[in-house]
Formats: C-alpha cells, structure tokens, sequence
RNA sequence: GGCCCCGUCGUCUAGUGGCCUAGGAUAUCUGGUUCUCAUCCAGAAGAUCAGGGGUUCGAAUCCCCUCGGGGCUACCA
C-alpha cells in the first residue's frame, strides 16, 4: 500500500511551496487508495516558533488535504511529533555506531569553525575532516562516562558511489567520496532531520519519499542510512522548487509564502489547489480547472516536471475569479462571513451578492466593491456628476426629472429603466450620460453594478435620498 | 569553488524521432455584447524549442560541448 507523509518543521508560517509539495503527496496517496500521513519533525529546538504547528495543521485543514494519522487523528505507528521520538533515534544512533556505520564525535564547535575556515581558505570544500572517525571504542567510552559533549556522525564510505532512482529525475548518482560525514544525533540527544526522517520513514512503513528538489543532495546520505540498517529504501520523487518572479527560490520579498497568508487575502481553497497541482505537474488532459477528486483521478508521479516553476499571481488571480463565480450565491455569503463586519445587515449581503459575483477576484474584494449599499453616507467628487461638456444647471435639472420621474415609476427594473431612457430621449441625453450621472448620485462612483439592480436593491427610499443629495451638492 | 539538478511564447505548460511552418491556458492588445466596471464571446500578437556541433532520409524530442538558471555544501530543516 502507498504511503506519503507530510512532514514538515514548526519553524515558521506554511510556506505555499511546501503546500504544493504536499498536494502531490495527498493526491498521489488518494490515487493510490493509500495512506497521507502527517509527521511533526521539531527537532530543531532553536528555531522552533511556537504557534507554527497549530498554524500548519490548521492550514492543511482549511486546504481540506486530510491526514489519515498525524496528530490529532492518531494511528498505529505514532506518536506522530518526532520531539515525543527521541529515545528511538538515540537507539538508533547507538545501533548504527555498534554495526560500524556511524561514530563518536568530540569536535567543539569551536574546532570544527577553525576546520573549515582553513579549508575555506585553501580554496577547499567545507567539510569535516573525520578527526574522531578512527577513534577506539575504549577511548570513546572513557570520554562518554565523563560526560564529555559528543555527537555521532554517519561513517560515509570513503569509495564507490551511492546512487538511486528518483521517479522524476531518472538515476542520479553520487561518490561516495563527495558526501559528508553528517551529523546524525546532535549534543542535545535530538536527531538531526536526517536521522529523524530515515528511522521514521522506516517506522511508518513511508514507502514514497515526495519532496522538493533542496533535499535530492541528501538523499544518498539517506540512502546509506536506510543500507547501514538494512532497511528497504523508499521510492523518491524530488519535486521542483517554487521560484520567485525573479528566479530565485520563492520568498517573503516575492509578497506572500505563506498558506494562511493566501487565505486571509480572500482565496478560496479549491482555487489555491487547483492552481498550485498545477505548478509542476500537468494533467494528461488539455484543461485547467480541476476539482480536488479530478485532481484525485488524474493525479501520476510520472507527470511531475523536472524544472522550476515560476509563481504567478496573475494565473492564481484568474482561477481564483473562477472559482467565486462557479460558486453557489449562498455558499459564497458563507465563505464572506470573515470578510465582512459582524454588523453587516446579512440579508442585504445575500442581495448584494449576485451583483457583483462577477466582478470579484478575492473575497476581499467584496467590501470595496459593495461598500456604498451598506452605509447611510456616501461620499464623492460633486465633478464626478457632471458628463463631458454638461453643465451644473442641465445635470441639476435632469437630475430633478430623474427624481420625478422615479418616484412616479413602479418599483421593478423593467419600468425604471423605461422611464429612465424615455427621459434621457426627452433631455436629447444619451442613455449612458445620463445612467452615469445617476450611478455617480447613487453610488459615489463610476464603475458599479448595472445601475438599475444597484437601484433595487438600494431601495426606493434610499434612491431618492440619494439623488435628493446630488441635487444638494450640485447647488 | 565543488557536487547535483534544470533550460519550449512574459508566465504555467503540451510535446518521448515524421501528425510541429510547435498546441492550450494566463497575462497583453483589438473587436463584439453592454448604462459604467466586470463577466462572457471572437480574434491578434507572442517561442529561430538557451547556443553550437553531431547521429538520422528526418530532431524540441537521441549524443557531445558551451552558456545560462537553480539547489546543496550546519550539532537547520
């Protein structure tokens, strides 16, 4: 059976990047009929901020992209917060060292700086130079029992190469010789990610290891991990990396990285799925909107593209626009709820939705666009009444027709705009003249809502109020 | 610097040796619908398939080189 995990580190906000990265993962693991599991990895106690895992789980909930174990949700193999772990990868750490593959290590901090300051300077690669790879297992106890600091580090085979085949990139293979000797328990008794990450997978039974392309560079020393133990290796599959407008990998300087970030500007969910399964991978079929089960459906590890993928605002904007107009007027004045004011008059809100459904991007663009509906005064540029080449004086009189001329009008679309284009014949106005100067009055601006539903649902009352005020204002 | 990955319209991409004088989407522009703004519809422009060499009757597709971009190079993930 297929099983993906997401596993990300409270270290900060969602980053949208690892979002989509994990969309692959939950529609490969739906595809598959399989398990999507959510893993925890804090293993990094100084850059943990706190608040962060409630606001990734709380993201992948909002995304509607369910875990099947995970915290909150529970399962065989948990607890599923690597922090609650440690003693296993302490076990394992230790087991490694007795197999031969991994060993002790004294070096401060302060040594292994000055090493690669040298090695810096000598216009060599920074790594460690295996002071501690070849010490005796004696030497090594009698510093452990005086509570000497040590860590235990992978004993990378000094030849051959480590090789694997990503199921997006092909074979990708590495010397030996050029890969590190990692850290693999750090002072403090936590793993390092990629201790953590081997000995859970393995505990998870993780079969498909999806990720971005920053980790294809560690997955030998994953891979060495996995053989040292003898344990099956995961099938990988490195993603593409999410890139800014200008190229580089995607960050805050770009405008927003963060999940919750995009929900709070008024995108919906299935928008930002849709748009972001398809940042990387591309459907067989020649289309672009998607629902999650067709995502589902259609989903292959096998289409995921190799090269980086450029974020564009615009393309998520339009999908976006998509998806409010498809949805049902009800749904979307629940989806408003947290956009506009508790005090909101809700059923105002659900007669104010079909007129501007259209004409919104982000939920957020409600209020701007309908503010004028759901207050008493309005306020505008008095020139703004007055159409090219019209006076104060004939604006001020058609005005006063209009007036009279609606009052006397039954209450309903069709009459009004009878008797609004019979009065601009009569005025030798043009139909759209006078209509502007008319929505200007009622609205206090110039690109509104048809004017005639603007009307009705402002009601008679406040129609004439407000055409009785251009009329003050024009005085 | 070293290692690894990548390179098709501005952007997301289709394309796996002949269907490609390279298709779709978005963005842009134009026209239509229309009381404004949008929506919607139609159309235009936009890629010498990074460049150069091969292989082949034939290459965006296979090979080599160059260039360009990115990732990694921590007791961070």
């Amino acid at each position: 059976m297929v099983r993906t995990r997401f596993a990300p580190s409270p270290t900060g906000e969602p980053h949208i990047g690892n979002i989509r990265t994990t969309i692959f993962e939950y529609l490969f693991a739906r595809h598959e009929n399989g398990k999507f599991i959510l893993r925890i990895e804090d293993t990094d106690k100084s850059r943990e901020v706190p608040g962060s895992k409630e606001k990734i789980i709380e993201g992948l909930k909002w995304l509607g992209l369910e875990w099947d174990e995970g915290p909150g949700v529970g399962g065989p193999f948990g607890p599923y917060i690597q922090s609650e772990r440690l003693e296993l990868y302490q076990k394992m750490a230790v087991k490694l060292v007795e197999l031969g593959k991994a060993y002790y290590c004294f070096c401060s901090p302060k040594r292994l700086e000055e090493v690669r300051k040298a090695q810096a300077e000598k216009g060599e690669a920074p790594r460690y130079d295996q002071h501690c790879r070849d010490l005796s297992p004696e030497e090594c106890q009698a510093r452990l029992s005086k509570k000497e600091m040590a860590v235990i580090r992978l004993k990378v085979p000094e030849k051959g190469e480590t090789s694997f085949d990503d199921i997006v990139r092909g074979k990708v293979t590495f010397q030996n010789s050029e890969i590190d000797d990692q850290v693999l328990l750090k002072s403090d008794g936590y793993p390092t990610y990629h201790l953590a990450v081997v000995v859970d997978d393995h505990a998870m039974e993780v079969n498909y290891v999806i990720r971005g392309e920053e980790w294809l560079s560690s997955t030998p020393k994953h891979i060495l991990i996995y053989q040292a133990m003898g344990w099956k290796t995961p099938y990988y599959a490195h993603a593409p990396l999410i890139l800014g407008s200008d190229r580089s990998k995607l960050s805050k300087r770009h405008g927003a990285t963060s999940l919750t970030e995009y929900r709070d500007k008024g995108y919906l969910p299935e928008a930002l799925i849709n748009f972001l399964a398809l940042l990387g991978w591309s459907p067989k079929e020649n289309r672009d909107l998607f629902t999650k089960e067709e995502l589902i459906k259609e989903f292959s590890l096998e289409r995921i593209q190799k090269n980086p993928a450029i974020f564009d605002m615009d393309k998520l904007n339009w999908f976006n626009g998509q998806y409010i107009r498809k949805l049902d007027p009800e749904e979307l004045s629940k989806r408003l709820q947290p956009f506009i004011p508790s005090d909101y008059d809700s059923e105002l809100v659900k007669k104010v939705i079909p007129l501007v459904q259209d004409r919104m991007v982000t939920l957020k663009d409600f209020i701007p666009l309908t503010d004028f509906f759901f207050k008493y005064e309005i306020d505008y540029d008095k020139k703004l009444l007055l159409q090219k080449d019209r006076k104060g004086g004939e604006t001020r009189e058609a005005l006063e027709r209009v007036l009279e001329v609606i009052k006397k009008s039954a209450w309903k679309h069709e009459d009004l705009e009878k008797a609004c284009r019979g009065l601009a014949e009569e005025l030798k106005w043009k139909p759209g003249e006078l209509f502007m100067t008319i929505r200007v009055a009622l609205t206090g601006r110039t690109a509104t809502p048809p004017l005639f539903e603007t009307m009705l649902v402002l009601g008679k009352e406040m129609t004439v109020e407000r055409l009785e005020e251009a009329l003050v204002k024009l005085s």
